[in-house]
RNA sequence: GGGCCGCUAGCUCAACUGGCAGAGCAAAGCACUCUUAAUGCUUAGGUUCCGAGUUCGAUUCUCGGGCGGCUCACCA
């Protein structure tokens, strides 16, 4: 209680004292302030200056008070709406309560809509109700609420006083509909698969441990949908696609967060060149449906989401951007050392696949800022692709970029099931060789050795999607409540 | 875990080389009938993150701790 300014509390006390509930039930309001804007464009379309009397309902975000009259601005859903109010048009009640009102607070308005001289869109209040008395201040007005930590900590203080934030969340939640819209108009099922994994996963990231008491086992948030999904594509299901939340106990970053969401997508008899078709097709059109152009901005340049995306093979990318084609150094010591002659930091425990990968983060990923394609991945860095006919050490494989961040991963589908296990085997040792618990899934073997169709497989990051559609650097600025560090 | 930066009024930020801790917004009071970051005058609001040290004197310097941000490492 200590921390409730003392004037707020005598204000809902002088309030109740007034015989006014600062707290009612409901409210009955007509308009939203979008809505009584437009009302008022379509009077003055025939020839009026004001509306019928409306009723709205909003945070009061201002109080422009000079003498007999005030200018209150109050902010719902749909936006801003200015209040006027002239002591000799407001009944009695009202102009009590007026005195004990906070900026902050929520409050109804009656009146009708006309314009002010200086042409703002205005309700001319003819009664004030209360609907839910403020207690604390409100950021400052001008500036907003900018220290990070509250920002996160108090996101409705965020969205409350930062119009770009309401934005960007609001455009998240278009953009994961058109998603939705694009895939069901193209024949995929929705499905929800087990957030509580009694494996590990088929994933190499590191699980969240959990347990349940009657069972009384050990139980994993899951790393990916991809395993679960699969078997349903051997169930029949032939497009299915899932976007839910994912779980990774690894770090934290600009583009980590250690729950976000994915989009995974499976389509028997496809595979990723087909896929790959379908992620510019979708994400151009969801660009073009929910911002109306495919062009982003990306810190001070743009990028092209039109399809078709450039395809560039992962050799020769790194070979472009790194100078080292990898081929040539087929173990991990002599990969190592061309690294360590490029002047690399190198962890001597990294295997050969982990190096490739570090070139490719290192050198590639931030230079793919235009929508890129990277295909053809080694067979190592990939346990559950399919290889490339022909080729013993490649997969059909590919990584979508953007922005200079990795947006979505696919391949072909490994579906033959003692090769399958051969790589689970072999994942399992590369596991357990970094101190990790290495097992193997297998029912979904015995799920695969019954026939799985060729399949083409997608796994989509749907927040850094979000990031680069809208233009955020940091993956805390498209999750409305990213993980914190402890707060005592 | 390492590096860098930060923590001052509810919020946004100042305070020179160590010398009485300040402004704007928010709040309270007064004035004001068209403002929209309203305006003018007045008032209140502080454990300067915590603890030790140096000093006549510490928001400032040193050490330790806490919390946070960014970044590196980790991370398909």
């Amino acid at each position: 209680m200590e921390r409730i300014p003392e004037q707020r509390l005598q204000k809902l006390a002088n309030i109740r004292a007034m015989g006014i509930d600062p707290y009612p039930h409901r409210y009955k309001r007509t308009h939203t302030a979008q809505q009584a804007v437009e009302l008022l464009a379509q009077a003055e379309q025939s020839g009026k200056t004001e509306t019928e009397e409306v009723t709205v309902a909003g945070r009061m975000m201002a109080n422009r008070t000079m003498g007999k009259i005030s200018f209150l601005d109050i902010q719902d859903g749909s936006g801003k709406i200015q209040l006027f109010i002239s002591k000799n048009e407001l009944d009695e009640q009202s102009m009590a309560l007026l005195k004990e009102l906070d900026i902050g607070d929520i409050i109804g308005a009656r009146g009708v809509v006309f314009r002010t001289r200086s042409k703002e869109p205005t309700i001319r209040a003819k009664t004030l109700t209360m609907l839910s008395k403020s207690l604390q201040p409100l950021p400052e007005k001008w500036h907003g609420l900018s220290d990070v930590e509250l920002r996160y900590r108090q996101r409705y203080l965020d969205l409350i006083s930062n119009e770009n934030v309401r934005k960007t969340f609001r455009l998240r939640s278009q953009i994961v509909s058109a998603i939705r819209r694009y895939m069901d108009g193209h024949g995929f099922l929705e499905v929800e698969t087990p957030i509580l994994h009694q494996e590990g996963g088929g994933a190499a990231a590191k699980p969240f441990k959990t347990h349940h008491n009657t069972l009384d086992r050990d139980l994993f948030l899951r790393i990916e949908t991809e395993l679960h999904l699969k078997r349903l594509i051997i169930g029949g299901f032939d497009k299915v696609y899932e976007i839910g939340r994912i779980f990774r106990n690894e770090g934290i970053s600009f583009k980590h967060n250690p729950e976000f969401t994915s989009m995974e997508t499976y389509e028997a008899y496809a595979d990723y060149n087909s896929v790959m078709e379908m992620v510019e097709q979708m994400v151009s059109s969801v660009a073009m449906e929910i911002l109306g152009t495919t062009v982003v901005q990306h810190d001070d340049t743009t990028i092209d989401l039109k399809a078709p995306w450039q395809r560039l093979s992962f050799r020769d990318a790194i070979t472009q951007y790194s100078g080292i084609d990898f081929v040539q150094y087929p173990n991990a010591d002599m990969l190592r050392a061309k690294m360590r002659e490029k002047g690399m930091n190198v962890d001597p425990k990294s295997n050969w696949a982990r190096l490739v990968d570090d070139l490719l983060s290192t050198f590639v990923e931030p230079k793919l800022i235009q929508p890129t394609f990277l295909i053809d991945y080694p067979i190592s860095l990939s346990p559950l692709a399919k290889k490339k006919p022909g080729q013993e050490r490649v997969v059909e494989r590919f990584e979508a970029f953007a922005g200079g961040i990795e947006i979505a991963n696919a391949f072909t589908e490994l579906n033959d099931p003692l090769d399958q296990r051969e790589r689970f085997i072999q994942q399992a040792k590369d596991k357990m060789a970094d101190g990790e618990e290495g097992t193997i899934d297998e029912d979904f073997l015995l799920a695969m050795e019954h026939g799985m169709p060729p399949t083409g497989g997608l796994g989509i990051g749907i927040d850094r999607l979000i990031m680069i559609l809208t233009n955020n650097q940091s993956i805390r600025e498209v999750i409305l409540f990213p993980t914190l560090k402890n707060k005592e």
